[in-house]
DNA sequence: GAGCCTCGAGATCT
DNA sequence: CTCGAGGCTC
């Protein structure tokens, strides 16, 4: 796919020929856009029927915005799934994403299906969010082409959100697993001067911005790739995931030869086959202890 | 031998 | 998506 039209880009008449040229195919000219919902600029893709928008608070986004920023993977505010987020933007106490720390627990009261006690653990759930690790704040911004892994590493070697505001696309594609895609897009996301006032306001409601102290630098798993399937017994698939990551070990969703262990717990999948196929260590839960444990 | 392109493998993605 | 390998050009 071929970025045809972006603001500050070559005149799309003059590329075309050029694009198609080399692609041998027939392209459309995407004219200069703004958003019908919020008028920013928006960022189309040839052959994209669909508008893209770089505003995080873009009203035609909104809803979904906030349900990926309060789900489990990102910020992990429980009890603010989508029925509770559509009544908030329906009834205009939510316009934008920072206003979820504005809300008060006699708003959250009012809301249908919500009673004192849902409010007041609603109001605890917020202000727990406030406290996650860096790289979650990263991945609930829901940056195109950013998400749970990335938003990792970057926070790793960026260190602050006020970090992401300077950084050139060029130093980002410095940083091992980051690419051209992904270095544009956060450079298009935080040239958004609303995306930079919701992120400005979350940092005043008291949100964490800051990474924590790197891990053992070299944990007794550094170096390791790690691969999980099935069911353990005790731990969920994240607790254990954080276990490994804590002391400097990677987890992957697919076996490959660069697999260092699966651990398999009850009715695994094909990833077990595939781990007897290639020859990888096999671990059960207490394997895994073991070796964290060392 | 640096630079650019293409392509396949592996992993990730709002 | 990112990366690395392989092919091609200058």
């Amino acid at each position: 796919m071929v970025l045809l039209h972006k603001a500050g880009d070559i005149i799309p008449e003059i590329i075309k020929p050029l694009v198609e040229h080399r692609t041998g195919k027939e392209i459309e000219i995407c004219p200069p856009a703004t958003c019908p919902a919020c008028q920013s600029l928006v960022v189309r893709f040839a052959g994209e029927v669909a508008y893209r928008c770089e505003n995080i608070n873009c009203p035609a986004r909104l809803k979904e915005s906030l349900i990926f920023f309060a789900s489990r993977d990102a910020m992990d505010i429980d009890g603010m799934g989508p029925a509770v987020i559509d009544q908030l933007v329906e009834r205009g106490l939510v316009n934008k994403l920072d206003d979820i720390y504005s809300l008060t627990e006699e708003q959250l009261a009012s809301l249908e299906r919500m009673g004192a006690k849902s409010a007041a653990n609603l109001i605890t759930a917020i202000e727990n969010s406030k406290s996650r690790p860096l790289h979650r704040l990263v991945t609930a911004l829901g940056i195109r082409f950013i998400g749970g892994k990335s938003a990792r590493i970057l926070s790793e070697h960026i260190g602050s959100i006020d970090g992401f505001f300077k950084v050139t696309a060029d130093e980002l594609m410095g940083i091992p697993e980051i690419g051209p895609r992904m270095a544009e897009s956060l450079v298009a996301f935080f040239a958004e001067s609303r995306n930079m006032d919701t992120i400005q306001r979350l940092k005043q409601a008291g949100v964490n911005s800051i990474a924590e102290v790197r891990g053992p630098q070299n944990g007794r798993l550094s170096g390791k790739t790690f691969v999980l399937t099935g069911t353990l017994p005790e731990l969920s698939r994240d607790q254990a995931s954080e276990m490994i990551i804590a002391q400097g070990g990677r987890v992957s969703s697919s076996v490959s030869k660069k697999t260092d262990y699966v651990v398999a717990g009850a009715e695994p999948g094909s990833k077990y086959d595939k781990a007897i196929q290639l020859g990888i260590a096999l671990l059960d839960q207490d394997g895994l202890l073991e070796l964290l444990e060392g």
